[in-house]
DNA sequence: CGTTTGATTCTACGCGTGTTGACTGACGGC
DNA sequence: GCCGTCAGTCAACACGCGTAGAATCAAACG
């Protein structure tokens, strides 16, 4: 991650990367991918088509590299802990969706492609989780915990469901602790 | 709904739509209304892609058979009667697909009218659930609810998500059933 | 029987898409 | 000062899509 000095050529490139990276970022997850167009993502970065398709290569490579920014949140120590990480995470989620994350899950469900790529993502959180659940059955517990963070997620800021859409991130936290406590922490069978 | 005496023409007629019906649902679902085409649904049905728009006029209308035949399940009673009828009509869902749903989940992800129709379908369930928890957050407990089934659902069968994929669905909402229960019949703020 | 109706297919149009390759012009090393 | 490199543009191709309309052929009906 090399800062060339101002003005230079190769700061402009990185510069209108940056930009074409984040355009497509924000028409990926509104539209989703087989409607994103790369004519969309380059007018909203003020570039032209081709120079997308000369920096990225195909619409499935700049598709990649939008997602590659996608965090995956840290989940350890107790099962109480873990629930309040996870809690935590939802919660910053809630209040600030983070871009990346959303382009993924709503594409993951239009394109082939994405819903491996993002699968690998989802299946890493499933295991950090369902290793701070001591219970036979940890790993459907956990894969539970993150259906739910998902429905959860994509009812906010995908279909924009009435009362979720505009609820405080701490209510909605306050409401589901017992819920994700009592998959986590709960003595199983 | 006539039945037409078998081997007329008329019959003949609806034996070909139904059957026209029967692989949209099963196309939408597979992949999407972008993804979707009237050819690939004309294939599956072994009939003319003209023959699809002859009968349905356009591709939006074709969608909007499809999930007109999503159902809404019935939640009533109290809480702890509407929790039992929400993790059942869960298990339904979870055990036997039901195509016009899934399609409608999936497409609301993708097309920008089949997620204002859907919406209201799911308004109409969270409204159901609202009724049933007596509490001052009501709405909010019921958009949670739903937003949760609705994640269970997606990630089991259309993200396939690895451990849920395959669990029995008796395991899962038995699961289910304590998160279900606290946020339905849980005493409120 | 002839005519008409309707189910079904065939062919083709127009459009938007991802992608390509030639082009332009400014920057940077020699 | 010269020339290669590279950011950025432009016009076009090939393809698949939804859709329209003519053509075909068997069933219904007088």
């Amino acid at each position: 991650m090399t800062t060339p000095r101002p003005g230079s050529r190769a700061e402009q490139r990185q510069r209108t990367e940056a930009r074409i990276l984040d355009a497509a970022s924000r028409v990926f997850v509104a539209d989703g991918y087989e409607r994103a167009t790369i004519r969309a993502v380059a007018a909203a970065a003020e570039v032209d088509a081709g120079l997308v398709m000369h920096y990225f290569g195909s619409k499935q490579e700049l598709y990649r590299r939008v997602i590659d920014a996608a965090p995956v949140p840290e989940v350890s120590g107790t099962p109480a802990e873990a629930a309040e990480q996870i809690l935590t995470a939802l919660a910053d989620r809630l209040a600030s969706p983070n871009v990346a994350s959303l382009a993924l899950l709503r594409s993951m469900l239009t394109n082939p492609e994405a819903a491996t790529a993002a699968s690998a993502g989802i299946a890493r959180y499933e295991a950090q989780i369902a290793q701070a659940i001591p219970a036979a059955d940890a790993d459907l517990r956990a894969a539970l915990i993150s259906a739910i963070t998902l429905g959860i997620t994509v009812s906010r800021h995908l279909i924009k469901s009435g009362e979720l859409a505009t609820a405080d991130p701490a209510r909605v936290i306050g409401l589901l602790r017992p819920c994700v406590l009592s998959l986590a922490a709960r003595p199983g069978d």
